[in-house]
DNA sequence: TTATAAAACTTCAAGCTTGAAATAATTGCC
DNA sequence: GGCAATTATTTCAAGCTTGAAGTTTTATAA
């Protein structure tokens, strides 16, 4: 996924742009995930976790972070799960539906969260600085109308 | 890191920017790796190595690789270990310097990759459909800019 | 009611990933 | 030559990730 088209024609535009972007994602990711855990000794998928649930101090369900994060069930259970023996994330079981959990921040979590991700969006202004204030509009606005298009597919 | 900025100020743009770009090709990720896996019963780390092998006939270093892939040493070791085990690729102790190992494609890897890419290049250019070639040239303009200016951090 | 299906989760095996430590070979310096 | 530093690679533990299979609970419907 990241080599790129050696030859020419029609379509190699759009191949050219996805390896682009890979690349970019993986440097910045790459980067950012190295300095979480220099600095805070904390991983992505734990801060992409905490980050969802900051902005639902009523909790989510299981179901919803899967389907927030873009990953799997099981993947988030064990993600939970060490945040959780961290003291960091609560998991209740609820009365009204006894197959789900709603998982929240704890207090702790939430004051842990909340300077992790002031760091973490000084470092995204800094690795993305080349990148001019209106080029990241523009960008996020083609990027906005692929997701939506993407939604809307069959 | 997919969870979004909820208030507004200086820097932001640059973080939704970010944003955008991880949920998009974490999107485009997933349903490639799908595929290869349903289409062709192999995963997208293999298709990786398998495609910098193809440009590079006369061979590549670990550290080629793993430079090359934006990934770690070792991890280049246990996906090379699984190509090899595949008998599509090999790897050749040199004669000149002996901690170094050549590996390239064999001949079926060759040929197995040139199937996959063919199919690969396809489902890019239908995942990225809605994102006009104009666009596609200019949005990898923006991200290539970004990669020089990137490089030549200090 | 009471099977049957559906939904929410968890568990598991296999593979990917990193960073640190270990091995082995080469280079540079005295 | 001999020895310290460097380079190329492997090994390893811990954690992330998926998809499939299993568990428990809830909903549906004959």
């Amino acid at each position: 996924m990241v080599a790129g088209p050696t030859s020419v024609g029609p379509g190699k535009d759009r191949l050219r742009l996805w390896i682009r972007l890979l690349r970019a994602s993986r440097t910045i990711e790459a980067e950012l995930r190295e300095r979480l855990k220099k600095e805070f000794d904390t991983t992505l998928p734990r801060f992409d976790v905490m980050a969802a649930l900051y902005r639902s101090p009523e909790g989510m369900l299981m179901s919803d972070l899967s389907r927030f994060l873009l990953v799997s069930n099981g993947n988030v259970t064990g993600i939970v799960d060490r945040l959780v023996s961290e003291g960091l994330v609560t998991r209740a079981r609820r009365n009204g539906d006894r197959r789900t959990s709603m998982v929240r921040l704890t207090e702790e979590g939430s004051k842990a969260f909340a300077a992790i991700a002031a760091a973490h969006e000084s470092w995204v202004g800094e690795l993305l600085g080349t990148v001019s204030e209106d080029e990241a509009r523009r960008l996020t606005g083609m990027l906005k109308s692929f997701r939506s298009n993407w939604e809307g597919r069959e």
